[in-house]
DNA sequence: GATGTATTTGGTTATATTGCCAAATAGTAA
DNA sequence: TTACTATTTGGCAATATAACCAAATACATC
């Protein structure tokens, strides 16, 4: 049963543990817009820019961006758009979890 | 802007960040298939039954999925459904990258 | 109340992750 | 070839995670 194969298994892991963090996902969330050089995610991401040079090789590692390079600058672009309608989907959960948590409270 | 919002991306890669570990993945895809007691997940895990508790806590305050006590057992289910819709195009995305670079040796 | 089963929690250790700085690399332009 | 810009990589310190065992808790039954 493919849902129990234990290679499979670790990469899905993979891919969702490198989305697992505040600035990857911001990243991702950015890239989701359209391509960008390493400069402007660097820009955005507010810490330094190794730090975002290997917060982008994870992600590129895990399959959910690629890059190339033009000139000097490096581009990423997104490669598993899905990620977007997951994101939105538990954006939605999170919000609904919120307002029932409040309503309890009144 | 809800994107840069930054408590919102924390608890959307903290959901993210729950699915990233192979047995809570796991755990996810069989909770998927309906609710369980964490006494068939630790069979299911391979791993000691605290360690899964540990992981069913985690991925509860992600509100992934949430707990019932009944009598002695403890019944999880999942809380969020469009994981799984998520995890299956992760998975499609995987096997074509895969056989993308089947191909490219060829 | 004593015993047994199911689950969680405390504590510890080993390992992994993150972030920064400094240095290396790659391309462009003077 | 020197200088400059963009990016990656090496190395290190601080912090977080995961696993196990042991102990605590909760409920059911005798």
């Amino acid at each position: 049963m493919a849902v129990f194969n234990r290679k499979l298994i670790d990469e899905k892991a993979k891919v969702f543990k490198a989305l697992g963090h505040p600035t990857r996902l911001l990243l991702v969330e950015k890239l989701a817009a359209g391509e960008c050089c390493v400069c402007e995610l660097v820009a955005l991401a507010g810490v330094d820019f190794s730090t975002v040079s290997r917060h982008l090789s994870l992600l590129k590692e895990a399959g959910i961006i690629r890059d190339e390079k033009r000139g000097q600058k490096v581009f990423y672009r997104l490669e598993l758009p899905c990620v977007i309608r997951f994101d939105s989907c538990v954006e939605a959960a999170l919000q609904a979890q919120l307002e029932a948590k409040i309503a309890r409270r009144q």
